[in-house]
DNA sequence: AGATGTGAATAGTTTCACAGCA
DNA sequence: TGCTGTGAAACTATTCACATCT
């Protein structure tokens, strides 16, 4: 997680030299699952909720799939997919069990059945709108970014609270006055916000989201979101992307740490 | 985590549907402590290495605590820092407890102690140099950013491989040619690599670094990147963010789930 | 009183290791 | 024989609860 800017160039990412919070309120989508006691009737053995740290390795593989499909590739083995991603083939095979079984001992998995999977699973087959609130020099970035269309997303709104930046167009779009969030929310049934304002702007824009509805955020602003329960805020914060690649950076100077290793 | 684009417009962030790794290699850093078996004479109870999950919160802390200082505000309660951090107080305090002791109970932790400390565990007082590979559309965006000198950072040398790119000003820097990258990282000495590539561009980009002694890197193009042992890389992914919001705002709806929690 | 610091309990995640199916 | 699916073990992280100090 890593962060960028706002409205206003400068003062726009993480700002200060503080951090950010890598997943704020995600904290919701645990894993639930009760186990009240007291119960044990016949429950479901459905695919109930997923580890959260699941959830967002599916989104890796779904890009390692993607490749793969292009090449021309039908079928893998955990051991390969779990190298193109970067884990462990034990942990991408638990990961898949938990959609149910769509492999076959001896082989391995068709890719295009993982891909279907997962992007059910993720909710992809809808096309959620999102709505973006700042669109300075990081806004801009995002707005003219193509991925975004490729599967599943789609930028439905650029908006900005600087009259001098409203009626501008960026990626086929108009950008429209803050002021018009709720209207635009509504019209346009915005599922998700991604704020990347500058950080004093961030609680009220979060805020306004989340008046109207709207229970996903995705904020780059270097701030720390105050929400309510049931609202999912994702933050992506450069600072303190960096400040923990210098804390590790640090550790690999000093031989204080290794001496533990040795003995 | 989650990320943008490259050096062409478009095509750069996550571009494909998939998602990107949260932390790709970071795993190195973890709580080290070997504990080896057959040994167990003194040793230092000095504070070795701290829990990943703690570094990146000591961030997150690092910020808040810079606005306090700011409004002035010279004491805290674990109970106030950790909600304006949005963390549980108990875990704020083990956490700065892996620091050592500074706060007074009773009383609470000085505002000014607590960012000192924070500040010299981060490493943050050694002001790295960053190189920026990449300066397209989110490559610019992170350029302006003036969030990196504030404290830590800075950017020291831009580089792209587009020759119509090479020679333009950004942020008062000149870009340079991709070409130059081992050279400017000896004569920068460039702690850190922050690739803003399009994702087939990525992977080449970073083996760059790690030959020329890069030991941390920032990766924003949609790629899984394979580093030897001992390299950092952290991975800030646009488009795997959305899909973790995409599946809990798709959880939110059916009524599938919350069946568990009722019993 | 009031808040820190921390052992113990709990929860969540990863990895191992192997039974079982193709 | 080969690879998936998964119980059990190992690890990491979070939260509780309270002794301890000011």
């Amino acid at each position: 997680m890593t962060d960028q800017h706002p409205s206003t160039p400068d003062e726009a990412l993480p700002g200060e030299p503080s951090g950010g919070v890598r997943r704020a309120r995600a904290a919701l989508g645990r894993a639930v699952r009760s186990t009240l006691p007291g119960r044990g009737e016949a429950r479901r053995a459905e695919e109930r909720t997923l580890p959260e740290a699941t959830v967002a390795r599916l989104a890796v593989y779904l890009r390692v799939l993607s490749v793969l499909a292009e090449q021309g590739v039908t079928t893998v083995s955990s051991e390969e997919l779990a190298a193109a991603a970067g884990v462990n083939s034990a942990n991408l095979r638990k990961d898949l069990s938990h959609l149910g079984s769509y492999g076959t001992r001896g082989v391995g998995y068709e890719v295009a059945v993982l891909v279907d999977r997962i992007e059910g699973t993720l909710g992809l087959t809808r096309r959620l709108a999102v709505a973006l609130i700042g669109v300075g020099n990081l806004g801009h970035a995002l707005a003219g970014y193509g991925g975004f269309a490729t599967r599943g997303f789609h930028i439905a709104a650029l908006l900005d609270a600087d009259p001098a930046r409203v009626g501008e167009r960026i990626a086929g779009l108009t950008v429209r006055h803050s002021d018009e969030l709720p209207a635009v929310i509504r019209e346009l049934d915005i599922a998700i916000g991604v704020i990347a304002t500058p950080a004093h702007a961030a609680q009220d824009v979060c805020d306004q989201l989340v008046a109207c509805g709207v229970t996903s955020i995705l904020n780059f602003a270097p701030a720390v979101l105050a929400v309510p329960d049931g609202v999912d805020v994702r933050k992506v914060d450069l600072a303190i992307e960096l400040q923990i690649l210098s804390f590790h950076e640090q550790r690999k100077l000093r031989p204080g740490g290794p001496l533990e290793d040795v003995g």
